[in-house]
DNA sequence: TGCTTTTTTACAAACGTTTGCGTAATGTTT
DNA sequence: AAACATTACGCAAACGTTTGTAAAAAAGCA
């Protein structure tokens, strides 16, 4: 009852069968007898017989979990996409082991390390801001561990990944604010380093000339995403000869920084300067003052993916070697989301 | 170089050594000689040997990963708490598994038994609001695998828990007010049902009572933290023949809707109605209008002297089984944090 | 040199499970 | 009743590592 488990071992000894005998009878091997298999179940039922896992794993050299390596598991985002994750590979009755990078590559790499030593049969992964080098997802390769990037994709050839495009979110930004009647719109973009900057830019840049609008170069700024930078990001805005009557920012947390500085400069939110940014954060609908419109990159729909995408590698993998070796590369699309709570204020 | 990675066995099989003395250079044992101690480590570097960590978890029957159990990761405080518990089981070389209750009790139930067949060392855990039985943690015990709860403890005797100590912050927050010159301070809190509400309103009477001011039970309502229950609340107290001038909300989130309220009913915010709540998210460091006070729990403090707790106790285990069974409470202590971007606004 | 220590290495069992193959038991067909 | 097919089970190896104990080699001492 107590102390140490039941085995496989003590339930065969009991009932003066084999071993084997006791573990085909429980996973319903057809050469099973009927009756032992039964007075196999009721007496691993009776000790509370639970396979030990340590023990299946070596064995098998499978462990039915799968690794997630992200930067930083307190942003929202990214505990948006692991919680999606965890809730499909519960489905799969896989478990999740988690490691965070914090952003930085020395610790990624160790964290991909300790992941291939058999501990993990596949990995999800959203790469940090300063891996340069990408040696050690080419290892997990050898070893012949799948990888599944999500979000934050490294520029690599013949990868899985799911990313998000944000090049539709940044039009519908743009045409709805074009559609608003804004004609000179601005933009407070990311560090130009952050892909995800280009990206905006792009989208921003493809809407202004599909509307047969120039794009003005000086009407884009980049900032630091603090509050200071911002801060200045808006008033070099403010100064441009077009002055902006709507800008799109790189998150939201930047549109709110913009936001509180434009009210202390006292411009009418309401009618003199609207924004829209990326993210699409629950806080924007508490806020008095906040975007009018936000993009959504989905985290929980892209973890989820991501994760099916592993999944479905993995049990691929079971089944037949066959190496057809196609690539997985799912973009989901971004889109932007009117701030209800906002409009009823 | 690819394919299957190097056994302890190959490299002895290379060297002409047997395995043990493989196994035994590597852990450097004092009873291998330095040569073959240098020798087999040239050659295990050379093959990139790597141990198999599922069979060193089989033969030692420790996986060297913690489970934590929470309900739900994408909220704020347990993505916060787990990121911590991350750091602090990665220093000390253990991993995490993790796992959402999604706060119901039967899926709480099959998690740990998921975790305990032989996967996990050891366990942290939040409890779902729903549970009410606790024989899965019961079992735990029988079966030797320390369980440390934080922040949602079960009502069980002879538990490990870290918590966060209410009644400090809570009477800091009504100080904070009566401080301010308010006399008659009201409080939206939670449902009855949760322990938290209990906590909160205890602070509450206590700090009244130890100011000497008469506690009026007629100024605390419960409300379902929703917009739609927040703002009833807020009407019922606006009612109140003793009209508070400051209220105490059980979160964020229940001051944020109040004040959205509060200000559709014109009602100045600066100088008739201030708000201090629970849970200092960050979001209200870029509200215009915004609790001016709030308790600081501290997740990330208590996901780590709980993982720290976790770790004692697994380590302890492994040195000897002296069963003093000692339990940690630990207690961390809430703060009332000025919401100081309101102040210079 | 011959003996005892001390140092160094090898042997083998154990951890719990899966699985290919061999074989005993049962049933079927003539 | 002999021959065979079928069904039901047991044997034993394998997965990679650790570790107690035995044994070999080296070193010390007389």
């Amino acid at each position: 009852m107590t102390g140490k488990p039941a085995t496989i071992k003590e339930i065969a000894k009991i009932l003066n069968v084999s071993i084997s005998t006791v573990s085909r009878a429980l996973h319903k091997h057809p050469t099973i007898g009927i009756t032992t298999q039964l007075k196999v179940q009721a007496l691993a039922d009776k000790l509370g017989y639970e396979p030990n896992q340590a023990a299946i794993s070596f064995q098998k050299g499978k462990t039915y979990t799968i690794g997630v390596i992200l930067p930083e598991l307190s942003e929202a985002f990214f505990s948006a996409a692991v919680s999606a994750i965890e809730d499909t590979a519960y489905k799969r009755n896989y478990t999740v082991l988690l490691a965070q990078s914090h952003d930085v590559e020395e610790k990624e790499i160790q964290l991909v390390e300790k992941m291939k030593n058999s501990r993990v049969d596949g990995l999800l992964v959203s790469v940090a801001k300063t891996t340069s080098n990408f040696a050690h997802f080419d290892m997990l390769k050898r070893f012949n561990i799948p990888v599944v990037f999500f979000d934050r994709i490294p520029p690599l050839k013949n990868i899985h990944y799911v990313a998000c495009n944000m090049e539709t979110g940044s039009i519908e930004a743009v045409n709805y604010l074009l559609q608003k009647g804004h004609r000179s719109i601005g933009m407070i973009n990311g560090p130009p380093n952050l892909a995800a900057s280009g990206e905006r830019k792009e989208g921003y840049i493809k809407a202004m000339t599909k509307n047969r609008l120039k794009f003005d170069p000086s009407l884009i700024v980049s900032c630091n995403l603090t509050e200071e930078g911002t801060k200045a990001a808006l008033d070099s805005l403010l100064a441009n000869k077009r002055q902006p009557t709507a800008i799109v920012t790189f998150n939201d947390y930047v549109s709110l920084y913009a936001i509180k500085h434009a009210r202390s400069l006292k411009i009418d939110l309401d009618n003199g300067l609207q924004f829209v940014s990326y993210a699409n954060l629950p806080i924007i609908n508490y806020m008095d003052y906040a975007p009018v419109a936000s993009v959504e990159q989905f985290p929980a729909l892209q973890g989820q993916k991501a994760a099916d995408i592993l999944l479905d590698l993995l049990s691929r993998k079971a089944q037949s070697s066959d190496e057809a070796e196609a690539y997985y590369n799912v973009m989901v699309e971004s889109q932007l989301i009117e701030n209800k709570k906002r409009n009823n204020n």
